[in-house]
DNA sequence: GAGATAATATAACTTGGGGTTATGAAGATA
DNA sequence: TATCTTCATAACCCCAAGTTATATTATCTC
């Protein structure tokens, strides 16, 4: 004898609620759908489930019993409805997002802990790539979101991009390097300095080769390679040594007093930091919210560093 | 957003059988039939509930939490239906059994532990009333069974009566009454004994009155009256009171040793013990089941009777 | 990589449960 | 007894969900 769940709903609203027409009332439907409904239910079983010929609504024994379940049934049905509405608003779900290392470490992750702090049931599944696999993981639906530098023109037809900070590298060295704090520099002073170097695939590495070529030096000494930020930190601060990063990395760690930057512009390729989606596959909410937030992030993110150069800018 | 909780059960029963196809066939459903739910239901939450062309179906995060859920239903589910089953079968439920007070105490009362035995699921609620007030009780609705002495040709035209034993009346005394054990007596031997009178809404009350009517006594001598079984007995053991009781009760008491039966044959009216019941009520599966059990008990009760009544002339 | 295989999705159709409103019937109450 | 409230019935409609048949497609195998 197979009982359909929404039957046991409606034994277990009438009898909490006293009454045929209040159990209608509570679960949102008509007082003739659930009578017909109890009939109905009351000839599947051949037993009556409320005594007959009552008319405060008086439950049987098998009534009250499978009032029980019902109530059951019903919360299970609740919690499923506010899971689904938590996960249509945006606030639980999956983000899996990607990047290149060191804007993921150095600027990334911090906002991502914002994030989570206002997004507690949000899972973030962070994975390191550069452009060309990011765009790969993204068409394949492995990604939903990329973070990475990239060239507009250079993005492939499938996905799109939003900017969200201008590119600029800048040669970063530890604080107490004889070279910090000069106000100007010629590029011929930083050649005597070993460099760590960035791995090869990442755009950093083009860069620092062609800030060398600018200086004539097509050799260069290169003193340690393939860490991540947190190792090319700690290796900077204890060394001379000098390395390319994204000035956005060396501008979020200017409170920790880890890194200082040179005074010297770096040409670089047209490119931008920002977010590469893929528009075909179905953004989920919390996919969308998380776009948003990071939009956020960087909007502020952009005003601080903004009237941080004009402080620097004056004090000069 | 409202789930359908059929719903939580489907995804519950895809998730746990590891597909599609599985899920339909646990649950008794065509592969199409939940195809098509899923694809409503992903439509309805705009959501993903499996990811897509992945071949071993697999679920997402939400189907996950959602399963969770289903799983909670489809258990209530179960349980109900075990109960409704359980129900039908007659294996739970109410019994509403009435009956006059002595051959209750007396009999049914020990039958009623076996029913209860075999039937611990069924609740049992007793009540004492005689034949005018059971009568009234059945036809209302109040009482589902009851059991007394009753003419046939007095039945009420509702209700229906089955014979179980015949309703024959014994005098009955203490095992050491100077009276118990002699092979005959007269009548008038027993004029000197009082009475332990039962009460005047008793059948057994006129028994008595025409008992004594018969040997010409109209006055007779009322020690006590007013208790039920338990207390009659207790006083009959410690004193040479005399009282009328159905044979069915001395019977039932022999192995105690508590009660003495004298041979002496009583008139009574064409009355019968039974079972009566109102045909029009529904009988739920529990009534049905108790009827026929008090049937197999009386009728194994009187072979035993006529098995004991053999030994007894034996022995003279 | 082509074909085989098995699973899922889609199509087309039917049915019945359950939604509605309007109204009747029956306890409860005064 | 009259009235009120509540439940039951009637008549209607519609769509979810059942069915079978068939197309698609992911994965496996060679």
């Amino acid at each position: 004898m197979k009982i359909d769940s929404r039957h046991l709903e409606i034994i277990a609203a009438i009898v909490d609620h006293g009454g045929l027409t209040e159990g209608a009332e509570a679960l949102g439907k008509s007082q003739p759908s659930v009578s017909r409904t109890v009939a109905m239910l009351e000839a599947r079983v051949g037993a009556r489930l409320f005594e007959k010929n009552r008319r405060p609504l008086q439950p049987t024994d098998l009534c009250q019993a499978l009032a029980v379940e019902g109530r059951k049934v019903l919360a299970a049905n609740q919690t499923a409805s506010a899971l689904v509405r938590r996960y249509v608003d945006g606030k639980s779900g999956v983000v899996r997002v990607g990047g290149t290392p060191f804007f993921m470490d150095g600027v990334i992750s911090g906002m991502i802990a914002e994030f989570q702090r206002a997004y507690p049931e949000i899972r973030i599944e962070q994975s390191y790539a550069y452009a060309a696999d990011l765009s790969r993981q993204l068409d394949s639906g492995a990604l939903d979101v990329a973070i990475c530098p990239m060239d507009p023109a250079a993005l492939p037809e499938t996905l799109e991009f939003s900017a969200l900070l201008d590119g600029r590298n800048v040669i970063a060295c530890s604080p107490t390097h004889p070279l910090a704090g000069k106000p100007s520099l010629r590029l011929s002073e930083i050649a005597p300095y070993p460099w760590i170097a960035p791995p090869v695939e990442s755009p950093l590495y083009q860069d620092l080769r062609s800030i060398l070529a600018g200086i004539g030096m097509t050799d260069f000494k290169v003193s340690f390679s393939g860490g991540t930020l947190a190792s090319i930190i700690n290796i900077l601060t204890r060394s001379d040594a000098l390395t390319v990063l994204p000035y956005s990395v060396v501008f979020m760690l200017r409170r920790q007093q880890a890194l200082a930057a040179l005074p010297i512009r770096i040409n670089h390729p047209e490119r931008s930091l920002g977010q590469m989606w893929n528009p075909l596959q179905s953004d989920r909410p919390s996919v969308r919210r998380f776009r948003r937030f990071i939009d956020a992030e960087f909007s502020n993110l952009r005003t601080t560093i903004m009237k941080h150069e004009q402080n620097t800018l004056w004090r000069r």
